[in-house]
DNA sequence: CCGTCACTCCGTACATCGTACGGTGTGCGG
DNA sequence: CCGCACACCGTACGATGTACGGAGTGACGG
């Protein structure tokens, strides 16, 4: 049984990852205890150093580019050194996930109410994405059980907290509000990196659609949506600023919780 | 430059496909443009067959498991025969798509008024996403223009049009339904598509990690995360139905949505 | 009627991937 | 100071997408 094999029918949905070894071994591995060797000669790495160099090449270049032989070749060293650090490829990707969380903010989040708080939330996640894209690119089979991760979600937590939903509600609330930062910031990353990678624009790339596509469509079919999908593109085509779309979806999210909070008083 | 190079940096971020081709030789595949054939041996395949192929693999073993080599192996054929029909495996996946989103149904969206339209289009794409959950694994660059997904769009606008919203405001507000449903279906099938792929369950799986898990973690640093977290868990494992969460997330949407009308009459 | 040529299909080749395996050298504990 | 635990590396394998060139097929132009 060989490598890409194996793994592949772990990652039967394109983009799995998730600990898979050894429980004992990832949480160790996670939460930075220290490794018990005694003889042999001193490591030329650490786990923080092959983290660290994983997230670079991911920021730099996607978590395409990310492989084993990349990120060893960025430290100096051969592909299969890192192996003594890390059991294998998804172990590493789950110390990145954590290893970015945990340079987030711990203190509480500032806010007047949880409106504000939540509000504020969703913009630092909405940050944190932009800078790491990679991390929509992560579908977790399992929870990440790191210290960053779970520092997240307490202080995540604690910004609803004592606000009148009960426990299962909080975590309900907290996965709608950053499953909705997730799907605004990949529709925007969608339209940015697209343009960046096809190195067209998208006046460019709808220029040259556009007449085959005309071609073959009848708008009397689809009358709403040409209707509305030219007021839409037109919108994101001109002075509709990326944030607006944002804030937009946010406020709607937020209102559906004050109504949850409202029902509960 | 080869394939898989040239690939890459296209798909900088994982799982990027999207129309990357000729424009007009991509929408006439997406429309079916009949080709232009005369002389040589009658083609054994259709563009059809293939597409169909390629979604029977992936509904059965993910995206991850779609190869250019094991469409074709399940159409009798060499890898490379596919290459007369589609150009790469970008416009293979883009034809997928599509050809699901076609399936679907075309007439009005049944319904008394708009919550209950939005919440039967949510949940039919609920039921879409289960069914494919590759859908789930491409990340669209640029949208894929064919008739499925258009008439797809359309159908999803009408159920919404004339209820005091701008033609704005309804493709956000379609957007962050169907956001919100694939955030949803995401977080459901993670849980589960895990369980299928490592072959354990989720109480095994905690079994293994907590004695690892306990010993590492100071309960007093993340007070709130242990207690609502635990809670979750118990709901989770318990007799707390998967499409209770959904429902949930989705009434909260819905209310953010009605928030939005009120405030437009 | 036959030769031409567009067209379908295939075999091979390349760069790249994750990682199993076996070997080499290093340096501490006995 | 010897032996062993450990860090590190080279090689190899089965995958991947697809470029390239060759082989066979069948309808049209002459």
């Amino acid at each position: 049984m060989y490598g890409v094999t194996a793994r592949q029918e772990r990652e039967s949905d394109g983009v799995a990852y998730g600990g898979s070894g050894d429980p004992r071994r990832s949480i160790e591995l996670l939460w930075g205890v220290p490794p018990r060797r005694k003889r042999g000669p001193k490591p030329r790495l650490s786990v923080a150093d092959i983290r660290q160099a994983g997230v670079a090449l991911a920021d730099a270049e996607g978590l395409a580019a990310l492989s084993m032989r990349r990120v060893a070749a960025e430290l100096g060293v051969s592909a299969m050194a890192l192996y003594t650090y890390v059991p294998s490829k998804a172990e590493l990707i789950d110390l990145m996930l954590d290893g970015v969380y945990a340079e987030l903010p711990t203190g509480d989040v500032p806010g007047e109410g949880w409106r504000d708080r939540l509000a504020t939330l969703a913009r630092e996640n909405r940050a944190l994405l932009e800078w790491h894209p990679w991390l929509l690119s992560i579908a977790m089979s399992r929870p990440v059980m790191g210290p960053g991760v779970i520092a997240k979600y307490d202080r995540e937590l604690r910004a609803i907290d004592g606000i009148g939903l009960d426990d299962i509600e909080m975590d309900s609330v907290l996965t709608l509000l950053i499953g909705y930062v997730q799907s605004a910031v990949r529709e925007g990353l969608a339209a940015a990196g697209a343009e960046r990678s096809t190195g067209m624009s998208d006046e460019q790339w709808w220029a040259a659609y556009q007449p085959a596509f005309d071609a073959v469509l009848d708008p009397a079919g689809y009358p709403v949506a040409v209707r509305v999908g030219s007021a839409a593109g037109a919108a994101q085509g001109g002075a509709y600023h990326p944030g607006r779309a944002f804030e937009f979806g946010l406020a709607r999210v937020l209102d559906g919780v004050a109504a949850l909070i409202q029902r509960r008083r």
